[in-house]
DNA sequence: AAACTTATTCTACATTTGTAGAATTAATAA
DNA sequence: TTATTAATTCTACAAATGTAGAATAAGTTT
């Protein structure tokens, strides 16, 4: 199942902070800070989901994320792919070198790393 | 506002139609097909969020869509970056091209395309 | 130990989302 | 013109989501 947005937020704390208490996660708020109730709630429910999972350290827990931020990522991505180009990569690169503003360094870096992927084949 | 998923899910309907009528639009869905009245719901809600708009024809209406899917899909993509890759546009590029399996002769095309970009510059 | 600070669990509740029945209206086919 | 069909509007309601108070438990400070 899929991370709502209220979840994906913290689960985005979570993934930089790599390892957090209660504590820690909240602090990464902007003010004003959610409830440690609310992020309890959000927490539990990531739990039930397999998202994240925690070590217990005396009276309370170093939560830590169960999926990495690159695989969740690319399902994101690969949805987008599906819905919007039909499955196909190739178009949805195309259509991203296109629309983006990539300035003339970003690409020539972009290339660089094109002609690496390709030695690769 | 955002779209959600049921709305998305007709919107892509009408993208790819263009213009439709309720009747083309279920006809787009699966078995077993949603209730007239849901759609109806779904393009009332997506009116109210100017996604969608119609055209009176007698007694029934020719609906379509106010947003362009490219832009659209460009909304969700500078979410998807911003939200993994710190705003960066060409970490996320160099993220896709390693982790996508493109195929040689796609990277290449791609490649060219990027000289084309850059042409430009 | 008493007072204080967290974190956790339970419970609650307003909103939003997904779905659709009932009633109504208008067009159409028999 | 009457029965049939299709679209629209209203209303409803269950499930999911965002938020957090109350109560409790367990360390921490004085």
């Amino acid at each position: 199942m899929q991370l709502t947005n209220a979840e994906e937020q913290l689960m985005q704390i979570l993934w930089k902070q790599e390892r957090a208490f209660m504590k820690d996660l909240i602090e990464a708020y902007d003010d004003p800070k959610p409830a440690t109730t609310t992020i309890a709630t959000l927490l539990k429910r990531m739990q039930d989901k397999d998202f994240v999972d925690y070590i217990q350290y005396g009276r309370s827990r170093e939560y830590f994320p169960l999926v990495k931020k690159k695989d969740y990522f690319s399902k994101h991505v690969n949805g987008l792919i599906k819905n919007f180009f039909n499955n196909s990569a190739s178009q949805f690169a195309s259509f991203f070198t296109e629309e983006t503003n990539l300035s003339k360094k970003e690409l020539e870096n972009l290339k660089a790393l094109i002609d690496n992927e390709l030695k690769k084949k």
